[in-house]
DNA sequence: CTCTAATCGGAGTCACGGCTCCGTATTCTA
DNA sequence: TAGAATACGGAGCCGTGACTCCGATTAGAG
C-alpha cells in the first residue's frame, strides 16, 4: 500500500532538517529541535522514524547514499588518476561545514546499522576503483589499502574543522591529502 | 590555609578518575559514573569542581601539561630533528586508546577556557621549538607552520582511533607523519 | 584525648530529552 | 461529497544526569 502524500513529504521534510540540524548543533541536537525545523510535530518524527538512533542511521544512510554516487560518476568518467582526489576534496568540503558527519561516519564502522550497510558497501567499493584507478595512474602510493583512505578521510575532516583560517584549512588538506602520492 | 589532607588526596582521585572515565566512555560520562570509580560521593566531586566543565578543564590542563613537559624534555635533548615525530607518537598513542582526548583537545582551540590557556601556551612555544629543530635538521618542509602540526595530531589521532586493525594504524600513522617530511 | 572546623556521602531537586497517546485534521476511495 | 483510513500535533510520562543540602564523619590543633 503506497502511504499518503502527505506521509512521504513529511518524511523527506523531516529526513532533510535532521540533516541540518545535526550538522549545525552535532548529533546531541534535541528530536524537539528537528521537529520545529520541519515544522511538524515530535511525534511525526517519532512516528516515521521510531527511534533517535534510526533517525541518525536514516540520515546518514542518505549521505552515503549521495556520496557513492558521487564516487561512482568520477569512477566511470576514466582513469585519470584524479578521481580519489576529487571524491576526498568533495568529502571533506561537505562535512567541514558540518562537524557531525565525521563523528558519524566513525560511528558507523561500528555501529553494526543495517540501514547503513548497502550504502557504505557500495561506497567501499567504488573507493577501491578510484584508489586502483590512482594507482595505476602513478597519482598514488601502491603499498596503501582502502581503509587507509577512509582513515585519512576522516582525519582530513577533523583537522579542517579543527582550523579556523580558511586558506591554511585549504594548505593543510593538501598537506594530507600529499601523504597518498608516491 | 593548606587544605587537609583527605580533601586533597580525593582531589586528584577524582582527577584520575575523570580521565580514565572521560577516556573510555567519552565526555557524556555521567558524574556519578566518575565518582564511583574514584570511591568518592557526587558531593564530593562537584565540591572541588563546581561545574562538568570545570573537571573537563581540569582533566585537559593536566594532560597538556603533561605533554608539554614532555615537549619540553625532546627539545632540551638537542637538534637531531626527530624530536617532533617523537613527541607526535606519543602524543598520538596517549590518545588513541581515549577516543575523548582530541573530541576535548578540539573543543579547546574554541574555549577560552582560563584554566587550559597556559597549559596550552607552552605547548605551542615547544611544539615551536621542536618544529624549528626538525626544519634546521631537514627532517621537516619548510612550508608548514605550528598550527598545522597541531592540525595533523588532530587529525592522526582520528584516524587512528576510527582503524581497528594494529598494524593498520602503525602504517597509517607513519602515513600521515610523512605529509611533513620534505 | 578532645573539640571544632573542614570535609564527606548520597538522598533529593530540577531541567531536559526521548518517546507515547489520543483527540483532531487530512487524504483518498467509492 | 461522504465516510473510513491514515497521519498529524503536542501535552505529558518517564528516566537520566547535573547540581544542592545537610547530617555524619574525619583531620589535626591544642
Amino acid at each position: 500500500m503506497t502511504p499518503r502524500a502527505d506521509a512521504t513529504r513529511n518524511r523527506a521534510r523531516v529526513l532533510d532538517s535532521a540533516h541540518a540540524v545535526f550538522a549545525e548543533h552535532g548529533l546531541g541536537a534535541s528530536t524537539e529541535q528537528i521537529a520545529r525545523h520541519a515544522g511538524v510535530g515530535v511525534g511525526t518524527v517519532f512516528r516515521h522514524f521510531p527511534t533517535k538512533e534510526a533517525l541518525l542511521s536514516a540520515v546518514l544512510a542518505a549521505r552515503l547514499d549521495a556520496l557513492a554516487d558521487e564516487a561512482e560518476t568520477l569512477a566511470a568518467q576514466g582513469e585519470s588518476g584524479d578521481g580519489l582526489y576529487r571524491l576526498m576534496r568533495s568529502a571533506v568540503a561537505a562535512s567541514s561545514l558540518k562537524t557531525a558527519f565525521a563523528e558519524a561516519l566513525q560511528r558507523a564502522g561500528v555501529d553494526v546499522s543495517d540501514a547503513v550497510a548497502p550504502a557504505r558497501g557500495r561506497l567501499t567499493n567504488t573507493v577501491g576503483t578510484l584508489l586502483d584507478q590512482a594507482q595505476r595512474a602513478g597519482t598514488a602510493r601502491t603499498d596503501i589499502e582502502v581503509r587507509q583512505v577512509f582513515a585519512l578521510l576522516v582525519a582530513a575532516t577533523h583537522a579542517v574543522t579543527y582550523l579556523d583560517d580558511d586558506p591554511l584549512r585549504e594548505r593543510t588538506l593538501d598537506l594530507i591529502l600529499s601523504a597518498l602520492r608516491p
